[in-house]
RNA sequence: CGGGGCAUAGCGCAGCCUGGUAGCGCAUCUGGUUUGGGACCAGAGGGUCGCAAGUUCGAAUCUUGCUGCCCCGACCA
């Protein structure tokens, strides 16, 4: 993409609302603009950010057997007062009144629905288990929005609801989501780690948080340092098989948030590997049984010919939240710093004098980086070189090349990573190969 | 929902107390000089001063009501 055709509006001063980092740095990088109080239009680079996140979301539920389906924004009250949760949710919930005086609501969450499409079609044990997931805009009133999209009104979310015959098989769909989730935000190059959350009238053990570490982050988070060392499961992973040995190890070090903390537990730790830190919520799983089935008559037939209500979980996580979780764990006093994989574009080509001999190495090198599968955004435009280097920081694009006629005398272009801030003088064709190698598929 | 604050050009702000032709910086446009880390000079465009009523010869400024937004707390993905 060539920045003279882009659209990307960055602004050179802090907007005065804006709190938080990741707040700010969004604002500032052109990647979102307030439409209202927590609700957000997403300009381009806000949703090529959006978009890699939602794609890397959808693969590991996929990889995980979850099936994608698209379930409406807008629901209808009735199917909220089978379950009792329309008058039960309050002020959160959006009401809407349609010309036919019908309520409707703009869904917040999608148990109802799903249980209804459940319900209409499923009917034996021979269907199970099932997963169906999927990423829709939810609306949830709150009283006080802010951090930007980390507590907005408007949030895309990826739900997915697990049904199975009995509980000892739903507790397989949650092991399965459980190890998605790990997967998911180590992809994302996040460090995201699961706490036990409060499971409500429930009880048990399956309801687990999953949250990132960032020093900005709004809770505070107890955790025991070897978890942090913990191996990632592998893409390899068979969902089917026996997951309860990876969750053993996932649940066995100490990590609670403050909700959940229990400081006598804590107390066993080792001290050199007691961490407190802070964190940032961005998933959260949990099974809670028969719950809606039972209230919605969504029952299948076992083997033995019985009905029983179906046993469910859901499994949330916060797509355009995401966004801000990890500009919080990702940034620096120049701006955004992003992880490879969600990164807006893979590489900033800076041409530092248009109009000169820099034009043609240019846009050689923007050709091919594009044709060897790397995203580049070519700063074409003739502005001064400082405003380009400070605009590729504040966006934060893993790497920028810069091309300029001193570097070009001696037939070199700069390569500078953004993380770690070295530069490295190589020819373009060397740029080229490092660039491709690093991010082609 | 309790407490506090703000609303003046695209962004950040001054002016308001003490009523009298609406200003500054950045951004934008034009011309020139510059050109490797957010340049300089000269000029230009851009504002129903959040909305509505009131007081007054006259309201950005005073009064009342409303709306929007932000911050702290409670609540939440």
């Amino acid at each position: 993409m060539r920045l003279s055709r882009y659209f990307l509006p960055i602004l050179k001063e802090n907007p005065k609302e804006a709190e938080i980092v990741s707040h700010r740095l969004m604002l500032r990088a052109g990647m979102i603009r307030q439409q209202s109080a927590g609700i957000y239009a997403w300009l381009p680079l806000g949703v090529r950010v959006l978009d890699k996140i939602q794609k890397i979301v959808e693969e590991e539920q996929k990889r995980a057997g979850a099936v994608q389906l698209l379930m409406p924004t807008i629901q209808s009250a009735d199917l909220w007062r089978e379950s009792g949760r329309y008058e039960a949710y309050g002020k959160e919930m959006l009401r809407i009144t349609d010309r036919h005086e019908r309520e409707m609501l703009y869904g917040p969450t999608n148990e109802e629905m799903i249980t209804d499409i459940f319900r209409s079609y499923v009917r034996s044990y021979k269907d199970l288990p099932l997963n169906l997931f999927h990423v829709q805009w939810k609306f949830r009133d709150e009283v006080r929005p802010r951090f930007g999209v980390m507590r907005g009104r408007e949030f895309l979310m990826k739900d997915a609801y697990s049904f199975d015959v009995d509980q000892e098989r739903a507790r397989h769909a949650y092991n399965r989501m459980f190890v998605a989730y790990l997967r998911t935000f180590k992809r994302m190059g996040l460090t995201a780690i699961p706490m036990k959350a409060d499971t409500g009238p429930i009880g048990g053990d399956l309801s687990h948080e999953f949250i990132v570490l960032a020093s900005t982050g709004e809770s505070e988070v107890f955790l025991d340092k070897d978890i942090l060392a913990l191996e990632t499961p592998s893409e390899a992973t068979d969902f089917d098989g026996d997951l309860s040995e990876i969750i053993t190890s996932w649940t066995t070090p100490y990590a609670a948030t403050d909700e959940m903390h229990d400081e006598a537990a804590f107390g066993q730790v080792a001290e050199d590997k007691k961490v407190s830190a802070r964190g940032i919520e961005v998933g959260h799983i949990f099974y809670f049984g028969t719950k809606y089935s039972d209230a919605m008559g969504a029952k299948v037939a076992t083997g033995e010919g019985s009905e029983v209500p179906v046993h469910m979980g859901s499994y949330g996580i916060g797509v355009s939240r995401l966004l801000g979780a990890l500009i919080e764990a990702n940034h620096d006093d120049d701006g955004i710093i992003w992880p490879d994989s969600v990164a807006p574009f893979h590489v900033g080509l800076i041409n530092m004098k248009p109009g000169s001999e820099t034009d043609s190495a240019c846009e050689e090198l923007y050709a091919k980086l594009e044709a060897g599968g790397v995203e580049v955004l070519y700063d074409d435009r003739d502005t001064r070189a400082g405003a380009k280097f400070a605009s590729m920081d504040l966006i934060g694009l893993p790497y920028q090349i810069v091309v300029g006629p001193r570097g070009l005398k001696s037939g070199e272009v700069e390569v500078k990573n953004r993380r770690t801030g070295e530069k490295e003088m190589m020819t373009p064709e060397a740029a080229l190969s490092k660039l491709v190698s690093v991010f082609a598929d």
